[in-house]
RNA sequence: GCCACUUUAGCUCAGCUGGUAGAGCAACUGAUUUGUAAUCAGUAGGUCGUUGGUUCGAUUCCGACAAGUGGCUCCA
């Protein structure tokens, strides 16, 4: 008999080589349905597999997300088995599960897979998961594997193999489909409900681009119709607040053939949101301590050569423009713009900490395809300042910063995102990184210490960080869950030597000072995209494009609706008067489409009293209001940069 | 850049297997002067992304290019 301890400590005895799957049925025969799969002493095993040892066990089912995750992986392989039976000989690569489905990589030859494909896909997939067909373990040794696999003539799985060591090697087989495969599986196909292949996609063997590129093809299932049909109306619901098409119905921005892939222009009210950020970065900045400067979107090509952009990152830049025997390029990024204004005037200690802000318009030759709405762009503004200062200064400068993310991320209420501190790797070190194993190790630590202080939860990533030193980077989602990297904070001991940056310290000695690059508003077009989709469209006051709409009842009372504006407008508030002939009914409904936070409605009623109706968006009639009591309310919300 | 798909009126979309196009909304004109999410009527608007080819004839079939979409790679 072997102990098996239940995760809220209840022990129970069991025979040895007794399954999770038969623990469940012994608990219920409902439960028994419902296992995909099973944590046994913290591992996730299949439901079927013996347990011969004491253990510590937990059911896994579809609301656990490692239950979830055996059902995708086991989805991929029903797939796998689908793709197989339609198209024999094809090989494969891996078919893992992912947040949301499940992939699977294949070699399907000359063979190119259409949407038509997936539906039969989808119908047959159904079909062999009518069947129930178990899912069973087997273990090789690696030498029958590479045997099985040369046969197959399967260059795929015998290069996996490589990498596996001999007595931990598995297979899995379902119906008529055996996989190389670590497992673990649900019990059985049965309990695949509902299925949909998401796409098709080529996607590079080992993720290298010089190596073949693979089919790959997305899908995702579930237990039940109801709970596909629920993921799909989300995405549907997700696809609403794209950015990209709510900046078309708000006129905020447009891409022209004509102007080119990539090149946003900003329309009148995306104006008025830029103009916005750029107060709020100005007044923030000011009162950290920053001046603000201005440099040329372009220059010559030995400063990046000084730099160590040029020739690495040409790639990423777009091709020089030939004038006077000289090449000049487009900037990709300010700093090196800044180093020289540092430059230009003799420092000593007593300038540092020297900060340099600008709203900098860098170009960057993104490739074509990475190219996303305003997430991706090759024109972009960004909110970029440099810190000069010695080591000492450091650690409060990097504070501050990030001190000066936290309070932004306050004003607009960001709360998903993480913070990723990336490091070197140090058997990259003069290779990919700068090699000052010293200074790695200091900063790194010092950047670690401010998150830690701060109370500010991160995660590390090893070997992400900057050639010239660690940063922080602020990773959020769009809405159709693309990662993008919206803020940055990044410490930079080696620009200062290559720029021969230079300040006389108190012992009267010359020395290098460290740099903070940083930018906590990240790019107009990254941060006004991510607020489009955090809003849903719906700024608050301070950032609305329009922040009031008057709606007359009709012409009649244009003269009381014109004072009425006049005031507002001389309080510094946004304001337009919807004056067509047409019945409030319809004057509402479009003032709430097009997202303005107030709407005022002036009729008889209002004129005589010198009030006005006061609408706000979304949440309809807030009753009557004096001017002055209202201008007071907007104002106070624009001032205070209120959320709601 | 690579794989797949898409491109029809300002917007959202329809248009069986080739015979030069249609709806709703928006726009414009007129009527209506309206009380908290769509007043009515009329008018105008398209060389069907561009460009080659096949064909008596191409929005429709094939190719190239461009832009976009979903991934891959990349993201200093």
């Amino acid at each position: 008999m072997i102990n098996v301890t239940f995760p809220d400590g209840a022990v129970r005895q069991y025979e040895a080589g007794v399954s999770a799957l038969d623990i469940a049925k012994s608990i219920s025969e409902g439960l028994a349905r419902k296992v995909l799969s099973a944590k046994v002493n913290g591992q996730v095993w299949d439901a079927s597999r013996p347990i011969s040892e004491d253990a510590n066990l937990q059911l896994l089912t579809w609301t656990d997300t490692d239950g979830k995750s055996t059902f995708w992986h086991s989805s991929a392989h029903l797939m796998a088995e689908a793709v197989e039976s339609m198209f024999p000989g094809v090989k494969f690569w891996v078919g893992p599960a992912l947040d949301n489905g499940f992939y699977y990589d294949m070699d399907l030859g000359d063979k190119k897979l259409t949407e038509d494909d997936l539906v039969v896909l989808e119908k047959k997939m159904n079909e062999l998961a009518k069947q129930n067909n178990a899912y069973q373990r087997k273990e090789m040794s690696k030498a029958e594997a590479i045997a099985y696999f040369t046969e197959k003539g399967d260059e795929y799985k015998l290069d996996l193999l490589q990498n596996l060591q001999d007595g931990s090697i598995t297979f899995y087989t379902q119906g008529n489909f055996t996989d190389l495969c670590r497992g673990p599986h649900i019990p059985a196909t049965g309990v695949i409900k509902a299925i949909k292949l998401t796409n098709i996609a080529g996607a590079y063997w080992k993720g290298d681009e010089k190596n073949k590129q693979l089919t790959r093809v997305y899908g995702i299932t579930f237990p039940n119709q109801k709970e596909l049909d629920e993921y799909l109306l989300m995405l549907e619901e997700a696809k609403k607040r794209d950015h990209r098409k709510l900046g078309k119905e708000l006129g905020i921005f447009t891409m022209d053939e004509d102007i080119g892939p990539g090149l946003p222009l900003w329309m009148p009210n995306g104006t008025i949101i830029i103009e916005e950020l750029e107060k709020l970065a100005k007044e923030t900045e000011e009162a950290a301590g920053y001046k603000r400067v201005v440099t040329p979107h372009i220059a010559k090509e030995n400063l990046y050569i000084t730099s160590g952009h040029l020739p690495y990152y040409a790639d990423s830049m777009f091709p020089p423009m030939e004038m006077d025997g000289e090449k000049y390029y487009l900037k990709a990024m300010n700093c090196p713009h800044h180093h020289k204004i540092f430059a230009a005037e003799h420092k000593s200690y007593r300038d540092l900490p020297y900060r340099i802000a600008e709203y900098g318009t860098c170009y960057r030759y993104e490739q074509s395809g990475e190219l996303f709405g305003l997430m991706r762009v090759r024109c972009l503004h960004m909110n970029d300042a440099h810190i000069y200062c010695s080591k000492e200064q450091f650690f409060q400068e990097f504070k501050a910063v990030n001190d000066m993310y936290l309070k932004y991320f306050k004003i607009f209420g960001v709360d998903k995102y993480v913070m990723r501190l990336s490091l070197h790797a140090p058997e990259k070190l003069g290779q990919k990184y700068v090699d000052e194993p010293a200074l790695w190790k200091e900063t790194e630590d010092m950047v670690r210490k401010v998150l830690i202080d701060t109370n500010t939860p991160f995660i590390e990533v090893p070997d992400e960080a900057a050639f010239y030193g660690p940063k922080i980077d602020v990773q959020i989602w769009s809405t159709i869950g693309r990662e993008f990297t919206l803020a940055t904070n990044q410490v930079d001991f080696n620009s200062g030597r290559k720029f021969k940056l230079e300040y006389t310290n108190k012992e009267n000695q010359t020395d290098v000072p460290l740099i903070i690059h940083r930018a906590p508003l990240g790019t107009h077009e990254r941060f006004i995209g991510f607020l489009l989709e955090h809003y849903a469209g719906k700024f608050p006051v301070w950032l609305s494009p329009l922040q009031v709409k008057i709606l007359p009842i009709s012409d009649k009372f244009m003269e009381y609706t014109n004072e009425v504006k006049a005031e507002l407008r001389s309080a510094g508030i946004r304001v337009e008067i919807d004056d067509r002939s047409e019945k409030i009914g319809r004057k509402i409904r479009e003032a709430e489409l097009s997202r303005v936070p107030y709407m005022l409605v002036l009729g008889e009623k209002e004129m005589t009293e010198g009030k006005l109706s006061v609408r706000r968006q979304g949440k309809g009639d807030l009753g009557s209001q004096t001017i002055a009591e209202f201008i007071g309310t907007v104002v106070a919300e624009i001032k205070n940069r209120t959320e709601e």
